[in-house]
Order: structure tokens, then C-alpha cells, then sequence
DNA sequence: TTGAATAGTTACCGACCGGTCACACCTATG
DNA sequence: CATAGGTGTGACCGGTCGGTAACTATTCAA
């Protein structure tokens, strides 16, 4: 971590190699990974779990069951490792808008409600809230690297919903998919910040409502008010 | 802070003293605070500047002109300190919302815009989000000692806005302030996340759309729709 | 003037941090 | 078999962390 200077020498090896040897061996046992993702996807896990500054490098490599040594070489310093871990999640989550077009191939609309209900299910899922987020408050010192594979992140998650909310033809497009973006965010620390009540529940027919609000012009409104959710 | 283990032999001095000697003297010239208060405004600067896990005791006690062995004789541990500096912040907001009563006294829905003006103001004025929130993404350790105070502040929140759209007469009260609760949470961090862009308007529009949802069950919805904010 | 609190100073402790070194190990390929 | 490249091991470095000890300086009230 750099503590208050910046790394002076994060050598950011980056090689191609192999990656994983043997994804699995005839006996149907599912061989390891390669070191590199064990570490990446083992330091997404520690960071979420007990936040970027609570866990150290020598905890990490125990966990991924390799060792410091080995981390190094892949990643060159700590800060490197967290932003591999952040463009990881942030992959994954890529990954969930690929398939939740999928789902509901050329109805936006579908895809919009379906976004609600699987974010609220990750919502009750996930104990710890946005990685990325959480990140974006732990690393306060400017000129971080991760910075940068936050920001990319969100904007590209800003920019899928407020295609999703133009395509499914609501009356303001913009100011819903800030609202249903500011509205997960806040969901998202609510569950943190106040334990573990049910956020999930609140931020569904929050999300709902405020879509019903942009439906039409007119009548969609009315229902949205007259009926719960 | 209680690396791994909790702390053993926090002693939690709270003793009730003169708190600020000399508050001006004749000169006019403010004499400095107590040290215990200058420590707890300090350590609530610096919290909110580097993070709880990102500065030191001994930093803080010299930015607040004094030093570690003063702090450790009032608040025995970093623990004690960070519950102290959360506290403080949480009076503080306590305050603003007291002057919010008071700024339109018997009219809600008054108070509801000036909240969300309010709100959106501290949002453009201040660049790292909410500190009550920023403390529970930063301190996973369950048994934290703040979390109570996080839970407390939030629930207070809470309590006092929904209350307040129950007195505006809005068709959802309830929805409506968790919609609203959630909103501003998400513009926080969402100002932490995604460059200093602006928010701060973002998050108004959204508000003032939502509060124009609900406030009568039927025409104030058309005009929502209509006008931008 | 005396005495009790409170505040300041310096040094120190053990633990842990991020990061590096030298060296032995293993395994795939030539 | 030899070699090379990724991997594992353990010791080590300088620095910082939270927290304590012992002692001195200041203040203020009786």
C-alpha cells in the first residue's frame, strides 16, 4: 500500500501465460487454477469481506494457497493487486448486463424490471455492499490508480442503464436511470450502514415506483400511486 | 485500532470536565478549545479527509496541537475516539435538522424541499460523502463499537424523515422517505465513485420527481412528468 | 503557598505492514 | 538428461501502527 508516497516501484507485470493449466484432469477432479487468478479472485473476496485496507498482502497469498513471493511477481505491489481485483468484479458485473439482455431478448422494458429484481436479489444476497463503491471510500488518497477502474465502472454502469431506460421508452430517461442508479448506490450503504435490516424490499418498490412515475405520460402514473409496488 | 483482536483495556474516560476554558477572552481573541474537543473535531476532520483506517493516532493528536499521551488519557483507545468523532458528527446533523424545523415552522412540505436543497448544497460542498456511512463500509469487524452509533444515526435519519413526509400529507410517506433516504445516500457515494462530476443536481431532480410523485393522488403526478423539476 | 489535576514530552514496546532477497523445488519441454 | 521458468520457503528490511511508562510543566483552586 502506498502509504503517503506512491509506489516508487510497482513493476505491474502483466505477462500472458497459460493461465489456468488443466482445467480438469480425467478423473473428473476439478484442478486448480493458476496462481494469478487463485490470488485475484481470492483478493476480491478478502477485500470485500474485511475492506481493502483490513486485509494485508501475507493473508492473501495464505488464502489463495500460494505465498507473498508469488503475489509479487504477479502484481509487483498491493495497489496493482487491488486494481486487478476491482477490474475483476468489474468484469463479472459486465458479464450480468450481457445476460440480462439475454433474458429478455428485444424488450427493454422486461429487461429494465428484471434489472430491479436481480439487483435486489443481490442486494439480499450480498452482505458487503459494491466493491467498486466501497473501494471509491476506502482509497480517499488522490492519484490512486484504482481511481480510475472505479470511475470506468461506473460510467459504463450509468451508461448500459440509461440505454435500458431510453430503449424501454420512458418519458425522461436520464433522470430515471440517475434515480434508479442513485437508488441502488443507496441501498447498497443503507444495508451497511444500518444492520442488516430489509433494504431490499424498500429499494424494489422504490425502484418500482419510480419507473411506473416514467411510464407514459399520463395514466401509467395514476397506478403506479393507487397500488403498492 | 483493534487489529485482530478486540481491544483489552479501553477505558473509555468520559469524565465530565469544564469542557472549553475561556471561550473569548477580553482581547476578543478565541481561545482555543479544550483539548479533548480539539481532538474530537480534529479526528472527525481527519476521519473524514483520509479515512479511519488511513490516519493515525498520533497524527491526529498533533493536527489537534497536542499529543498522543493526552489522547489516550480521554479516550483510551482509537475505538473510543472513532465512536466519539461519530457521535459529534451525528449531533451535528441532529442540529441541522432542529434548524430545518425551525426554518419553516408548521409547514412540512416546506421542510421537505428545504431538505432536499439542504441536502443537495452539503452535496456539491462536500467532497467526501457521509462520514456515518463511510465509518460502516471502512469497519467490517462485527462487534465494532460504532456500528451502534452508525445504527443509531441512521435509524434517527430515518425516523425524522419519514415523519416528516407523514406531516407533508404525501399519498406514501413511507415510500416516499425511503425513496428519498436512498437517494441521497446513492448521490454521496456515487460523488465518491464516479469523478466529482455533478451530482448534486442529479440527485435534486430525482428528489423533487419523487416528491412530485406522491404528493396528491393524482394531478400533481401529470405536472411531475410535465415540467423538468 | 501548597497540592491536586490536567497537559506536554520523550522514549519505548511489540505487532504488523508492504516489499525484497537468496535459494531450493518442481515440472514441462528440448 | 539437461535446462529453464514458474513456484515455494523463510528470513529479512525499514517503517508505521496502536498503546504505555515515566517524568516534567502548567494551571487553578483552596
Amino acid at each position: 500500500m502506498s502509504r503517503t508516497l506512491v509506489n516508487k516501484n510497482a513493476k505491474s507485470v502483466s505477462s500472458a501465460k497459460p493461465a489456468d493449466v488443466r482445467l480438469e484432469n480425467g478423473d473428473g477432479v476439478q484442478a486448480r487454477q493458476a496462481p494469478r487468478d487463485r490470488i485475484v479472485s481470492t483478493a476480491c473476496e478478502l477485500f470485500r469481506q474485511h475492506g481493502i485496507r483490513g486485509i494485508g498482502v501475507d493473508a492473501i497469498a495464505e488464502a489463495a494457497e500460494t505465498n507473498k513471493m508469488t503475489l509479487y511477481r504477479h502484481f509487483g505491489s498491493k495497489d496493482d493487486l487491488i486494481c486487478e481485483a476491482l477490474r475483476f468484479t468489474s468484469e463479472k458485473t459486465a458479464a450480468f448486463w450481457d445476460q440480462l439482455e439475454a433474458s429478455h431478448p428485444n424488450d427493454p422494458m422486461a429487461q429494465l424490471h428484471s434489472w430491479v429484481k436481480a439487483r435486489a436479489q443481490c442486494l439480499a444476497d450480498n452482505k458487503y455492499g459494491c466493491d467498486l463503491a466501497n473501494a471509491a471510500v476506502e482509497l480517499k488518497e488522490q492519484g490512486h490508480p484504482a481511481h480510475a477502474v472505479i470511475e470506468n465502472f461506473k460510467l459504463a454502469q450509468q451508461r448500459r442503464l440509461e440505454k435500458l431506460c431510453r430503449d424501454a421508452g420512458v418519458s425522461e430517461p436520464e433522470l430515471l436511470s440517475d434515480t434508479l442508479s442513485m437508488l441502488m448506490e443507496g441501498a447498497q450503504v443503507s444495508k451497511l450502514a444500518s444492520g442488516s435490516e430489509g433494504p431490499s424490499m424498500r429499494f424494489m418498490r422504490a425502484c418500482e415506483a419510480a419507473i411506473a412515475s416514467f411510464r407514459q405520460p399520463a395514466k401509467a402514473m395514476a397506478e403506479a400511486v393507487g397500488s403498492e409496488v
